[in-house]
DNA sequence: GGAATATCGTTCGTATACGAACGAGGATCA
DNA sequence: TGATCCTCGTTCGTATACGAACGATATTCC
């Protein structure tokens, strides 16, 4: 009962044929639309993702130049001057000129960021939350530190 | 040896510090940009994912109405406007009125749209295999399961 | 048939995202 | 000291992303 065999078959096992929808870029794209959406139901609507990696970071450590706030906010030089003018246009962070280093702008939080920031916290403590509870407890280590790879 | 307890302090052990860094939101806004930094190394920089996400679920499944081809490839009605009309100039798509919905417009690819579809296959799929290669065979379908669940 | 409702495509406004180019300031090293 | 190179902040242009509103067309239901 064998095949008759031909020059033009071609004697890959199912050669997989792509799929949009089974890449990760695609996959992950959904993901992180999901947790913005998330985001903005829990945070509302008057501060973005982004914005609120600049407070949360500012918090942390306080004040940093600009440029480097951008890089441990993962933004690039365009992109965290847009954020920062935002910022500073509702009064939640201030600049100053370096002392040390005519070339930089340090960014920090004002005393109404401090407040607001504080009071968001528990905010983005059950944004997390929520993105992570279709996954169990174990799995979701598993994601973090997954994802922590393909950076 | 009882510690004397005060109204003001916290039972709870170890309250977990809000950490950006270790959020799940950002980790993935990251792990994101370095998948569409290896997308623009591969591809080119003349096509970007959302255009290619178009032209390949056109590609697999043929024409559909622009609104049900945004949900296809994850956007809203108004961002994949802005894709087929950039598609459209490139010529790489055309469009023609749906006969049996006069709100629809039909959208697919044309034959240059096509051919260079088919051409850019291999390297996308390049992408997706660099995007992983930091991951081990077994870690790659975990990790695609676990942000399928997120969606 | 006709009114309420839903979908489709479009437009506007705002906010990332990033490549590219630029001038000003700082660091290095001959 | 001076030339070279790097970094910082800024601006421009293009491309997602999406809420909101709008008119045109379909569908549903009475």
């Amino acid at each position: 009962m064998a095949r008759p065999s031909s020059a033009a078959e071609t004697p890959e096992p199912a050669e997989e044929a792509y799929d949009l929808t089974e890449q990760v870029g695609f996959i992950m794209r959904q993901a992180a639309q999901r947790h913005v959406s998330i985001f903005n139901e829990i945070m509302g609507s008057d501060l973005t993702p982004t914005q609120w990696a600049v407070l949360a970071r500012l918090y942390q450590d306080g004040g940093s130049s600009q440029n480097l706030l951008g890089r441990q906010t993962a933004m690039d030089a365009a992109t965290i001057k847009g954020v920062v003018d935002r910022l500073l246009k509702r009064k939640l962070v201030q600049t100053k000129p370096d002392p040390e280093d005519g070339r930089r702008l340090i960014v920090e939080l004002s005393p109404a960021g401090i407040d607001y920031t504080r009071e968001l916290l528990p905010k983005a403590e059950t944004v997390t939350k929520v993105t992570l509870a279709p996954l169990a407890t174990n799995q979701r280590a598993t994601l973090i530190a997954l994802l922590k790879q393909l950076r």
